[in-house]
DNA sequence: AAGTCGTTCAACCGCGTCTAC
DNA sequence: AGTAGACGCGGTTGAACGACT
């Protein structure tokens, strides 16, 4: 049974043959696709449309970048991975030259067993449950992998906190003694640190890629009219106004602080947010507050950034996060 | 050398959405 | 408003290949 655009169609499966790929290549330069549906009896291929156009997005389109991924890349995918699901197509936007069928195929076959090798649920980004780990301890037993200790290497805070140690160790309390083998984050593909990271008390940080989850906070509130405007937007860097609004908020004006939770946060590449980091970290912030009047969805900011990579001094807040 | 198993990735399938009529 | 065709997306399948026995 042949799609429907083309059952009346006699229509050729399976792989693509190296004169299928010429005759699909030079109708598509010298005419364009058009409708997709007419593009097989037009090219002379015995196919159904959507195979054709399949076959030319995932693979003959001359602005493919080929080869294996790199760690900016991997770094990319997990980070917007984490905020925007299995949607591949979106993800694949971030990355020129990839597309949703490649980055969907690289998760499943190696980022996915990276994080659950992490003690990473790769569907929440969140640290895995007992029973998850459970499981993951026999994935570990039966591959050997293992790591349940996660170092993380705090150069990059040293500007803001030259007082910090060098490096923090974590352990998974869910996770048994015999299995303390380290991770480096900064040395392994892990997103976290590449892409900024935060604070939480003195002792406790976490990390997590802060222009996405402004953006996507953003997007989470708007219709998908206003979307498609922000998205227009940002690829044509207008930084729009209520971002500009967010990010003074976190950095410097208003930076949230209660007792349990100062935030400081540090955007790569950013010098002027950096700035703002250092210039406030002496000062008083007390008693800020968001208000619900601007277009940025606080929920999503909350569960995007906090329990996806918190990792703390087991010894100040116990167990945080470990069973979420 | 032959067989088995695991991994990768191109391609397919089915469904939801969009658009033109 | 309803319908049909086209498109786009995410999940799944299976061929190809390499590692291992």
């Amino acid at each position: 049974m042949g799609h429907h655009c083309c059952s009346k169609q006699k229509v050729k499966r399976g792989l693509w043959s190296p004169e299928e790929d010429e005759k699909l290549i030079r109708h598509i330069t010298t005419h364009g696709h058009g409708c997709w549906s007419s593009v097989p009896k037009l090219a002379g291929l015995q196919r159904c449309g959507k195979s054709c156009r399949l076959r030319w997005i995932n693979y003959l389109r001359p602005d493919l970048k080929r080869g294996s991924f790199t760690e900016q890349e991997e770094r990319t995918i997990i980070d917007v991975h984490r905020i925007l699901g299995n949607r591949w197509a979106q993800i694949a936007k971030h990355l020129p030259g990839r597309t949703d069928n490649e980055v969907k195929n690289f998760w499943n076959s190696v980022i996915k067993k990276k994080l659950i090798s992490q003690g990473l649920d790769p569907n929440t980004h969140n640290l895995l449950s007992t029973q998850q780990i459970t499981k993951n301890k026999n994935y570990q037993k039966d591959n050997n992998h293992s790591s349940s200790v996660f170092t993380v290497d705090t150069s990059p805070c040293k500007e803001i906190l030259p007082n910090l140690s060098n490096t923090f160790e974590f352990q998974n309390p869910n996770l048994t003694q015999n299995q303390n083998h380290l991770v480096e984050f900064s040395s392994c593909s892990n997103s976290i640190l590449s892409s900024g990271f935060g604070i939480l008390n003195e002792n406790c940080m976490w990390a997590s890629n802060i222009n996405n989850v402004f953006e996507q906070s953003l997007m989470m509130k708007s219709s998908g009219a206003v979307q498609e405007d922000q998205m227009q937007k940002e690829e044509q860097g207008v930084l729009l106004e209520d971002q500009q609004m967010m990010k003074r908020k976190l950095v410097g004006e208003d930076i949230i602080n209660d007792d349990q939770e100062q935030l400081i946060y540090r955007v790569n590449d950013d010098e002027q947010l950096l700035n703002n980091v250092c210039d406030h970290q002496s000062t008083d912030i007390n008693n800020a507050m968001f208000d619900d009047s601007s277009n940025i969805d606080f929920d999503f900011m909350d569960s995007a950034l906090v329990p996806p990579a918190i990792y703390c001094n087991m010894n100040s807040i116990d167990h945080i996060a470990w069973d979420c």
